[in-house]
DNA sequence: ACAAATTTTTAGAATCGCCTAAAAATAATC
DNA sequence: GATTATTTTTAGGCGATTCTAAAAATTTGT
C-alpha cells in the first residue's frame, strides 16, 4: 500500500465514524484537501484492491480489509503519538504532523516494540482511544464540558478539536489530560462556563467547552 | 526532497567516500538496484537543484549543499539505528531496513530530542559515525582484523560488510561492538586466523576477518 | 415532475520515477 | 589510429498521483 492509499483509507474511517451514513467523494476531497477528480481515481484504484465498496455516484466504505488496514495506520499514528509526548517531551498540539509521517513506516516488529517501550498505552496524548493488534478499540466513557451540569464534576480524558490553536490554549490555561474540572456556574446569554481548573478559576466560551471531554467523576 | 532523491544523495555520497574519483552512472545504479538509464535521469533533476555536479558522459559529484544533505539523511538513518538497537532491542542486522524508511522523517526537533535521548552517541550500532547536525563527522581510529599481526589485541568497533548474514554470524559467536579479540595465530594455508573471543576461541576465514574493525588496543 | 443547482465522474494533461531499446560518446584493444 | 567494447544518454512508454475543464448523474426547489 501506498502512502496515499493510506491516507485515504484513513480518512475514510475518520468521516464514517463522525458522519452519519455513506461517505461522498466530496467530503473526502475536503478532508484531505484535494480535488473531487482525484478521490474518483482513488476510489477506483481502491475499489480494484478490494479496500472499498465503491460504485460511482453512490459513495464509499471500507471493506473488512480496508477498515483493518485503516485501523492498523491510526494505532501507529496513535503510538508514535505517545513515543513523542512521553520520551521526546513534545506537547501535545505538536504531535500530529510529525506522527503523520511516521505512521507510514512500515514493520510490526517495530510497533510491537513501541507499544511494549510505552507499556501498552489504551490512549493517545488527545485521549483518542490507540486499537489493539487486532484492530479492536473501545471509545472512551466521555462527556463533552459543554453538556455537563453546574456542579459537575469531571477529569479531562481528550478534545475533539484537536488544532493547535486549540491544544494551545489548553496548555496556556493549565488544562491536560487527568486535570480535574468542576462547572462552577453557566451564562444563560452565551453558555459560557465557568469551570475551576484545580485551584484555577476560568471563563471559557461554548466554543471552547464544546470541544473538551470529560470523564464525569461517579458522585457528579 | 523526495524519498528517491534522498536515496540518491546518499548513494552518491557513499560511493565518493569509498570509491576513487568521480562517480559513474553505473557505479549509482549498481549500489541502488537500479537501471543506469534512471540514474541519468535522476541525475538531471538532482543537477537542476544544484544538489550535485553533473555533466553528461563526465560523472557527479556533490555540490555543498548535497552534501550537507546526504549528511543529514545519514545522520538521521544511524540515530535511528541507535534507537532500535538501544531502546527496542533491535539486534544490528535487523535495524538497517527499518531505518532506511525512518531516515527519511523530516523534522529537524525530532532528531534533535532523539539525540539528546539517545545521549549524543558518536557511533552507531556498525560502528559508523553519526554525522553532527552541522555535517561533521569524525572516522573512528580502526583496523580491520586481517590486518592486525599475531599477539595483537584490539576491541571490535565496527564492520565493513553489514549484511545480515555476516552479523546475525557475528551475534552468533557473541562477537558485538565492545568485545575484546585477540589474535593467536594465524594460518600461512588460508589465511585464516584463531582469535579469542573473551573466553572463546574461534578460528576465522579471511572473509570474515577483513570484515571486522578492531580499535587496537595501546599495548598491542 | 421538470428545471436548476449540486455532486460526481470522465477526459486529457502534467510530474515523478522507473523501464526497454536504440543511439551516441568514451574507453580499450590490436 | 581504426575498430571493438563499454558506458552513458536519449527516446518513448508506463503506472501512480494530481490537476483543470467539461460532461453526466443525482438531488433540490418550486
Amino acid at each position: 500500500m501506498t502512502h496515499s492509499e493510506e491516507n485515504y483509507l484513513k480518512a475514510i474511517f475518520h468521516l464514517s465514524r463522525q458522519g452519519t451514513g455513506t461517505i461522498s467523494t466530496n467530503a473526502i476531497a475536503e478532508q484531505m484537501d484535494t480535488k473531487p477528480s482525484s478521490v474518483t481515481d482513488m476510489l477506483k484504484r481502491l475499489s480494484d484492491k478490494d479496500l472499498v465498496n465503491y460504485k460511482r455516484y453512490q459513495g464509499v466504505s471500507l471493506t473488512e480489509t480496508g477498515r483493518y488496514s485503516a485501523l492498523a495506520i491510526i494505532r501507529k499514528h496513535r503510538l508514535w503519538e505517545v513515543f513523542l509526548v512521553e520520551k521526546l517531551d513534545f506537547t501535545w498540539d505538536e504531535v500530529h504532523e510529525i506522527a503523520e509521517q511516521l505512521e507510514h513506516i512500515n514493520s510490526e516488529k517495530l510497533i510491537d516494540r513501541l507499544d511494549a517501550l510505552l507499556g501498552h498505552p489504551k490512549f493517545d496524548p488527545h485521549g483518542d482511544p490507540i486499537p489493539g493488534k487486532n484492530g479492536e478499540f473501545k471509545e472512551r466513557d466521555k462527556e463533552l464540558l459543554s453538556k455537563m451540569p453546574v456542579g459537575g464534576k469531571g477529569v479531562c480524558v481528550g478534545v475533539k478539536d484537536s488544532s493547535a490553536t486549540f491544544l494551545k490554549f489548553l496548555d496556556k490555561n493549565q488544562i491536560a489530560l487527568g486535570q480535574e474540572i468542576e462547572v462552577l456556574d453557566k451564562e444563560e446569554f452565551d453558555n459560557s462556563m465557568h469551570i475551576r481548573i484545580g485551584e484555577e478559576q476560568l471563563l471559557v466560551s461554548h466554543q471552547i467547552a464544546s470541544n473538551l471531554y470529560l470523564k464525569p467523576s461517579e458522585e457528579s
